[in-house]
DNA sequence: CACGAAGTTTGCGCAGGCGCAAGCTTTGGC
DNA sequence: GCCAAAGCTTGCGCCTGCGCAAACTTCGTG
C-alpha cells in the first residue's frame, strides 16, 4: 500500500506489493522489478470514474485495494452493474479482447489504489511473461463465467431470489468477519444493490426489510451484514 | 463444404475451406496446410449438441456451415441462450480463457459442418500464428460484448423491446434477404425465440402474431421474415 | 393418406413488482 | 448544534406479462 522511501527522490513502489498476486506470482524478482517500474501508482476516492464506458484504452490496471464496480450506462441514463471486481485483479484489459475502447465504466465503489501500465506494454507482458499470460486469461475466463450467471439469472429468477444471490456473491467475494455474521467489506446502498439486481431501490429496500424482520440480514445506512447465509441460499434457489 | 477428392484414399480437406476466415486469412498456405491435416470434420443434424456444459474440453470447433446455439440449463430444467453463432467462427474456446471445461453447451441449430482440433494444439495455434491469436481474441471481446448488451438489456428492457431487439440481431447476423423482407437463415421456433429474450413462448407468440398484424413481420412454423426493421428499431429502442 | 407429434394461437384471470408519493433517519458540513 | 443532502422506508394502485388451458395448423412418417 504504502509506496517505499528507499532513500530515493522518488519513492519506488515495493516489489511485495505484486508477489503475491496470481498474474506476476511465478515471476522472477528481476522481472517485477522491471514492471514496476514502468508501473504508475493512484489513489482514487470513492465514487471515481478509472476510466469510462468509450474511452481509449490507452492504460490497464492492477487494483490494489478497494473495490471497484463495472457498470454500463443505458441511453435513458440507467446504471446497470456488470461485475464488480475486488482487489488483486487486473481491469481495463480490453487489449486482452483485442479492443481499443473500454467496453464499460470503471467506477470505485470504495476508496481504492491501482497501478497502471500504458496499453502498449501489454502485448510485452503477455509474451515476455508467460505465467501473466494465462493467469490474465483465467481472470477472463471467470468474468464470462459470472456475466453468464448473471444472464442465466436475470432471464430465469424472480427479484427476491436475484437478491439473495447477489448479497451471497458480494459475501463471498468481499466478505468481512463479524461477531454475528459476515459484511459486506464496501459501502453499497439500496440503490447499488437495485442497480447489481435490475430492480427498483424500492423493492429492494422492501426485501431487505423483510429479511431484517426474519433476522437474515442486519443492514443500516451503507452496511450490509448477513446473519444467516444459509436461509439466503434457501431462498436464491427457492 | 465438400471435401476435395484428391485422388487419394482419404479426402484431403481444400485449403478455401479456411483462407477466407479471419482466424486463418493471413497465415501461408503451408500453415493452413499443416492446420487443416490436423483437422477433423464432422457433419452435425440440426439439433445436436456438439458439446455439453461442464464436459472436459478436449476439443475447439471451427464452425463451416450452419448456426449453433450457445446455451445453458438452470436446475430446473429452463434452458437459456446466451449466444448465437454464425459460421466462420471459432467455438469450444475455452481454452482461451484458461478454461479445462465447456462453460456452455452448444447445439447446433440447423444443419451444421465444423472442423475440430484436440485442444493440445490449442496452444500451439496461438504462438505459432500470430494473427490466429489476435483475431481469435477479437472474437472473444466481441462475444463478451454480446454479452454485455444482453446483461443490460435484460436488466432494462420490457419484453416487447427485448424481442424486437432479438429479432434485429437474428437477421443482422444470419439474415437472408428474401423479396420483400430479410429473412432469419435457420429454423426458429417461437420457444427458441423466448428463450433468447427471456421470456415465454406464449409471450413471443403473441407478440409475433400481433406485428404480423401490422405487417412488420411474416411467420410460418419456424421460419420469421422481418418486413419493416426500421419499425422494429423503432419499438426496440422505445 | 391418416395419424401423431410438434409447433402455434388465443382467451382469461391473476400477481409480482413497479411507479408515484410522502415522510422518516442518518450523516456531514459549517 | 443546526441544517441540508443523501439515503431509507412504506403505503397504495395499476399494468405487464405469466400461468393455465384449449383448440388449431403444419409436418413427417408409416
Amino acid at each position: 500500500m504504502k509506496p517505499d522511501a528507499h532513500g530515493k527522490t522518488l519513492p519506488r513502489l515495493d516489489e511485495s506489493l505484486l508477489t503475491h498476486l496470481p498474474p506476476f506470482a511465478r515471476l522472477e524478482r528481476r522481472s517485477i522489478r522491471t514492471i514496476l517500474d514502468q508501473a504508475t501508482s493512484r489513489r482514487y476516492e470513492a465514487g471515481t470514474a478509472i476510466f469510462n464506458e468509450g474511452d481509449p484504452a490507452e492504460r490497464f490496471y492492477m487494483l490494489l485495494d478497494g473495490y471497484v464496480r463495472v457498470i454500463r450506462i443505458t441511453p435513458l441514463g440507467e446504471q446497470v452493474t456488470a461485475l464488480h471486481i475486488p482487489s488483486g485483479q487486473l481491469l481495463g484489459i480490453a487489449r486482452a479482447l483485442g479492443r481499443d475502447t473500454y467496453p464499460a465504466t470503471a467506477m470505485t465503489a470504495s476508496d481504492a489504489i491501482a497501478l497502471s501500465w500504458p496499453t502498449r506494454l501489454w502485448d510485452t507482458f503477455v509474451t515476455e511473461y508467460e505465467s501473466f499470460a494465462t493467469e490474465t486469461y483465467k481472470t477472463l475466463g471467470h468474468r464470462v463465467g459470472e456475466m453468464n450467471n448473471r444472464i442465466v439469472e436475470l432471464a430465469t429468477q424472480q427479484v427476491e431470489q436475484r437478491v439473495a444471490n447477489a448479497l451471497l456473491r458480494l459475501i463471498n467475494q468481499t466478505g468481512r468477519k463479524v461477531s454475528d455474521g459476515i459484511e459486506i467489506d464496501f459501502p453499497i446502498t439500496r440503490q447499488d444493490l437495485s442497480e447489481l439486481t435490475a430492480t427498483t431501490l424500492h423493492t429492494a429496500s422492501r426485501l431487505l426489510s423483510g429479511w431484517e424482520k426474519q433476522g437474515l440480514v442486519r443492514s443500516r445506512r451503507k452496511r450490509i451484514v448477513v446473519l444467516d447465509p444459509h436461509a439466503l441460499m434457501l431462498l436464491s434457489q427457492g
